[in-house]
DNA sequence: TTACCTCGAGCTCA
DNA sequence: CTCGAGGTAA
């Protein structure tokens, strides 16, 4: 049998070749043959190995990421997440991070910090494998980004190949890609020379270098790069701190910034700090802040991380740039709920890299706290990174002519009544869908992404199709067709345009049901929420009939929420406009009309049926629970064994219990107690409260007292945590109390604590406790 | 919120 | 060539 070793020696060659173009490519920029003929080599070997799999090879080039010519910014997902920081402003917030730290880790003496210069520009994620450079990627939501290898290779400063022994497998760099104030300069000389558009900032310049599709252009542009981190990596020497780390990186030919250092306690920090914001000005580059991670890795890692950021670093932002300008004017926006929000309109001035010339002032108590008048000069700066903000007026310079802003008692826009109801901040129209701001920010949200999505019908083209009277409510998009000829009359609007946008309208016809309840703009009810309305009304019609008490069995929906979904759909304007949405030739379509959630019908029939048997009030969870765990609800109650599976699962039972009682349904009650006693719960009724009363727990039977701020949970979390777990919790400390758990700023019952002899511990202590008795 | 890039399509002039 | 839309980043 030749042909089998014909194949295998086939293949052979072709990595052979592939592998040497991919060099002459990567290494040298020099390819030797062209795209079409390289791609041809890869797809006989792609299509050899998808006959052989037993012969396919991880290290062939089929495999490795970023191909030769990878897709320019395609998703890639990140194989370890790229976290953010957490900022400081004040050096209060600083110090507040290293007790913070010190605490946790119950390390008293000063920790050892990397501190080094956060860079002003973009965050991209190298991955080397076998050494090689195979792709770069932008940080995305952290999660996932975009491929930007054709552009990042063109990086001077960024290696193709890390060089020296003992390298990984495979490694993510992460790092910043920036452009210097030198670089900057020149490049937007070249740029005017060229008659090309001259950038406003390096941080744009480089961005928008980065994310160009021809590789040419931006290898002409000055990028550089300072390598700060690693996130997966596979195989590697070990390091045990971070400036082991940034050493090995630099060894490896990666670059990192100079200015990193090794810094012993947090006064280190600070002067660190003072000292690059005083050198700011004399970098070759922007920075904003200074970023501090805990040197030892171990401890990084004992520190681990929140949702979004490592609770080891933080970055300590340098105050925002400010500039003076002059307010000219206020004017006041209204949203789709009616909203009232006064805007300053603002002598363009450049701060922070951008020119502002709006900022929103929030509301009339902001106005008033500030005492901004119209014709004020006033501060301005961009804050936490975006957002333009007032900062604050500056009193000597106000002209004698300055003019209060008052706020319209009217609606600006369509001159109906502006109320503030009691207790909020905003003012709003009244005018609902009798105003024309409202109208058009309800269609704008109604097409936008998230929700109908409806594309080619952005901001101004509905503005234009409003003004014309075309399309002034939702249901109105879907009779455009009826004005084609109209259409095809106006400025811009080609044959082409205009199918495009009818055959998009047409197609979102179809839709499913959450994006539809998130349309429809109901206060309150985000993308979130309407996921689950839709999935546990599983028909819109139903979502639509819902009684209150029925709305308010859906998780997160409380009685101010039920109350908003409940008002929009008996409002008149709004049914009326549902039917015409549903009615017709061709109405909305749902992909997704489906049975409601059967937790949920359970919880329809709990509900009744307790309500038949005169228990009444009857927690919402509750009843949602045990729907759930037991469909046949009389079987409940002959079946103590059926299990509860948490403690908020037992705890709700227990309000099923405390309803039982107070309702006198005596059988049911004894049933409900078994049933919790069987999963080692004890139910008191006198204080309407459980505990469980097992015997392995640590806490059985202890008795605690808790002081101090706590920095993971409050004071009730974690006294609701020791009782769960059989402990009790007291207010004062005696002979009799077993443990005294100190937060920071602990009371006087510490003092007593140690008076009396009486253990204390910390949150770790409790911590370990509870876990302790979690099992496991 | 602003700045930037890409893409499709219309507009304009040769 | 120019515009609008859509997307991304900070």
């Amino acid at each position: 049998m030749n042909q089998r070793a014909d194949v295998v020696e086939r293949m052979a060659e072709l990595r052979r070749r592939i592998e040497y173009h991919n060099r002459r490519y990567y290494e040298h920029d020099d390819p030797e043959i062209a795209d079409a003929d390289y791609d041809r080599l890869m797809s006989e070997l792609q299509s050899l190995e998808a006959q052989h799999p037993e012969l396919a090879d991880p290290d062939s080039p089929t495999q490795q990421v970023g191909g030769r010519r990878s897709e320019a910014f395609s998703p890639v997902k990140h194989l370890q997440p790229m976290l953010s920081l957490d900022n400081a402003f004040e050096e209060d917030e600083l110090r507040a991070f290293d007790r913070r730290l010190r605490d946790r880790l119950g390390h008293e003496a000063q920790l050892d910090y990397h501190g080094e210069p956060k860079l002003d520009g973009l965050a991209v994620s190298l991955r080397y494998e076998n050494s090689r450079l195979v792709q770069a990627a932008t940080r995305g939501d952290g999660e996932t980004g975009e491929d930007v290898t054709h552009s990042v290779r063109t990086i001077a400063a960024v290696p193709d190949r890390l060089r020296g022994q003992d390298l990984p497998r495979h490694v993510e760099i992460r790092g910043e890609v920036f452009i210097t104030h030198e670089g900057f300069r020149e490049l937007n000389a070249a740029q005017r020379r060229r008659g090309e558009k001259i950038f406003v900032n390096p941080r744009n310049a480089a961005a928008g270098s980065v994310r160009q599709l021809d590789p040419e252009i931006a290898r002409q542009r000055p990028l550089d790069m300072f390598c700060y981190g690693i996130g997966a990596m596979n195989g590697g020497p070990n390091f045990t701190t971070q400036s082991q780390m940034l050493d090995m990186l630099q060894h490896w030919g990666a670059p990192v910034s100079p200015e990193g250092q090794r810094l012993s306690g947090i006064e280190a920090c600070l002067a660190y700090y003072h000292d690059l914001l005083a050198r700011r000005e004399k970098l070759a580059y922007d920075i904003d802040g200074v970023v501090f991670k805990v040197d030892r890795r171990d401890w990084q890692q004992r520190l681990g991380q929140l949702s979004r950021a490592p609770r080891w670093a933080i970055a300590h932002k340098f105050p925002a740039q400010e500039k003076t300008t002059v307010l000219r004017e206020v004017q006041f926006q209204v949203g789709r709920t009616g909203a009232v929000t006064p805007v300053a309109r603002l002598e363009p001035v450049f701060v922070g890299g951008a020119t502002v010339s709006n900022a929103t002032l929030h509301n009339l108590d902001e106005i008033r706290r500030k005492d901004i008048r119209v014709g004020d000069t006033v501060i301005v700066r961009r804050a936490g990174d975006v957002i333009p903000e007032v900062v604050k007026v500056v009193a000597e310079q106000r002209p004698a002519d300055a003019r209060e802003v008052e706020f319209p008692e009217q609606c600006p826009v369509c001159g109906s009544a502006v109320v503030r109801e009691p207790g909020e901040a905003v003012h709003r129209c009244t005018g609902r869908m009798n105003c024309a701001a409202q109208q058009l920010e309800t269609l704008r949200h109604f097409v936008s992404r998230g929700a109908l999505d409806i594309e080619g019908l952005g901001e101004k083209n509905l503005a234009r199709f409003f003004e014309l009277d075309w399309v002034r409510r939702p249901s109105d998009i879907f009779r455009l067709h009826e004005c084609e000829e109209d259409l095809l009359a106006l400025e811009r609007f080609g044959q082409k345009s205009v199918d495009n946008l009818l055959e998009e309208i047409e197609r979102k016809r179809n839709t499913q049901q959450a994006r539809f309840i998130f349309a429809l703009g109901i206060p309150s009810v985000g993308a979130t929420l309407a996921k689950s309305l839709a999935r546990v009304f599983g028909r819109f019609e139903r979502l639509r009939q819902a009684p209150l008490p029925l709305l308010l069995t859906v998780p997160d929906v409380g009685p101010a929420v039920a109350g908003a979904i409940r008002d929009f759909f008996m409002d008149e304007g709004n049914a009326a406009e549902l039917d015409r949405l549903f009615s017709g030739e061709r109405p909305i379509v749902f992909e997704d009309a489906g049975e409601p959630d059967v937790a949920w019908v359970k919880t329809l029939e709990m509900t009744s049926l307790l309500t038949a048997l005169g228990v009444r009030g009857v927690a919402a969870g509750a009843a949602e629970l045990v729907a759930r765990y037991h469909p046949d609800f009389a079987s409940l109650w002959r079946d103590p064994a059926a299990s509860v599976r948490d403690e908020r699962e037992a705890q709700r039972l227990c309000e099923v219990a405390s309803v039982l009682e107070s309702q006198g349904c005596r059988e049911m009650l004894d049933a409900t107690e078994v049933l919790l006693r069987d999963w080692g719960i004890h139910w008191t009724q006198d204080r309407s409260a459980w505990h469980e009363t097992g015997q392995d727990s640590p806490l059985a039977g202890k008795t605690f007292v808790l002081t101090g701020a706590l920095a993971e949970m409050t004071r009730e979390e974690a006294a609701g945590s020791i009782e769960a777990a059989g402990g009790k919790v007291t207010s004062s400390v005696s002979k009799k109390t077993d443990f005294v758990v100190v937060g920071s700023d602990p009371g006087s019952k510490a003092d007593k604590a140690r008076k009396l002899g009486v253990t204390i511990i910390d949150e770790a202590g409790l911590k370990a406790l509870l876990d302790k008795r979690n099992g496991n």
